[in-house]
DNA sequence: TGCATTTCTTGATTTGGGTCAAGATTCGTC
DNA sequence: GACGAATCTTGACCCAAATCAAGAAATGCA
């Protein structure tokens, strides 16, 4: 779901089969949804092409980006889809993309065919947790700054991806001092 | 870990069995450390008595409390087990306390017996996995006086267990604010 | 190409939390 | 109970980021 520490196909190649072999093929549009907040979103998939971003809406109508999925990541609210409560997050398309999906049921099925598919379940959950903790700690430690140059430093070619405002949103200030901080870099 | 969504011995009783039938006992007195951050900790337990917590230490020597665990509850950083990479955070006896231990290897040996044990070791990283979204969610979109006032509703007597100043560092800010938070909301 | 819209930058001002400092309160220990 | 240490509160001041505002640059589209 982040920018450099996605889950890949690569990492996970037995599930992505799975996803080739069954998976539907979806195509959207740019703004599309794949997955709406506040809904339960039971489905996932493996992205073939494109893009999608995760978006967090507060009750003040603020928008925030807290995530990114690419070609050859999986994308989905794994969260909402393992506990089956309403999504904190949207997912969206940010250019025309297309994907293989898979619903929950079908991932549960082959995760019980096998004492392996158990363990790849698992690895998969915990690989994930490893990231969200590593990012909840970034929390506790950096500053804005900070933020910005790791972020530069494992995507470098982040900036001919999303704007500069979109970026902020991600990095958790606002757009004018995130220009503030590129002039103070420079 | 966390003050309320912990993962506890009664939501996995077939893992608290485990740790009770083979764990091995170990006692620590108050202050005495269970695991160190910067090192490798491939243990966990099920704490009987008493409570730890969870210390970040950043390179400038700050510190801060990143989460709790209590009677009843499994301790250990489940992260650095997994994957074997250096803990990001200490985990210290808040008082004397029990638990009964065990490493990363037999937990694996555990898994590997029986697809539903590799299940539950599945439903126990998606558990830990929505936990610290939730948190990180917090992050993007709570004040400090927000994080205050729905910890204080999920533990009401967390004032009780813990000092002001310890927190604050919980909450990510200095005592001093907090005591202002506390005046402003009296 | 020209126009409208959005994004980006820059400056001025405000603000929330941090820092520093000084008491008050609590706690532990003798 | 008395003393010392730690915690807690309060005030004054500082600073980084937010907010407000205005203009420049880029983008989209007719």
């Amino acid at each position: 779901m982040d920018f450099n520490r996605y889950i890949t196909a690569a990492e996970f190649p037995a599930l992505a089969d799975l996803f080739r072999m069954e998976g539907r093929r979806i195509v959207l549009t740019s703004g599309a949804a794949f997955a709406r907040q506040a809904e339960r979103n039971r489905r996932c998939g493996l992205v073939v092409k494109g893009a999608f971003r995760y978006v967090h809406l507060t009750a003040e109508g603020e928008s925030s980006v807290v995530g990114y999925a690419f070609a050859g990541e999986f994308v989905g609210d794994y969260i909402s889809m393992c506990n089956g409560l309403p999504s904190w997050v949207g997912i969206e398309a940010m250019c025309e993309s297309e994907l293989l999906c898979l619903d929950n049921e079908r991932l549960e099925t082959f995760y019980a065919t096998d004492a392996d598919h158990e363990r790849l379940g698992r690895h998969l959950a915990e690989h994930l947790l490893a990231e969200v903790y590593e990012r909840l700690l970034q929390c506790y430690v950096s500053t804005p700054q900070e933020r910005y140059e790791s972020l530069l430093r494992r995507c470098p070619d982040v900036l001919r991806l999303v704007s500069l405002k979109e970026l902020a949103s991600y990095l958790r200030v606002r757009p004018e001092t995130l220009s503030r901080i590129r002039r103070r870099i420079r």
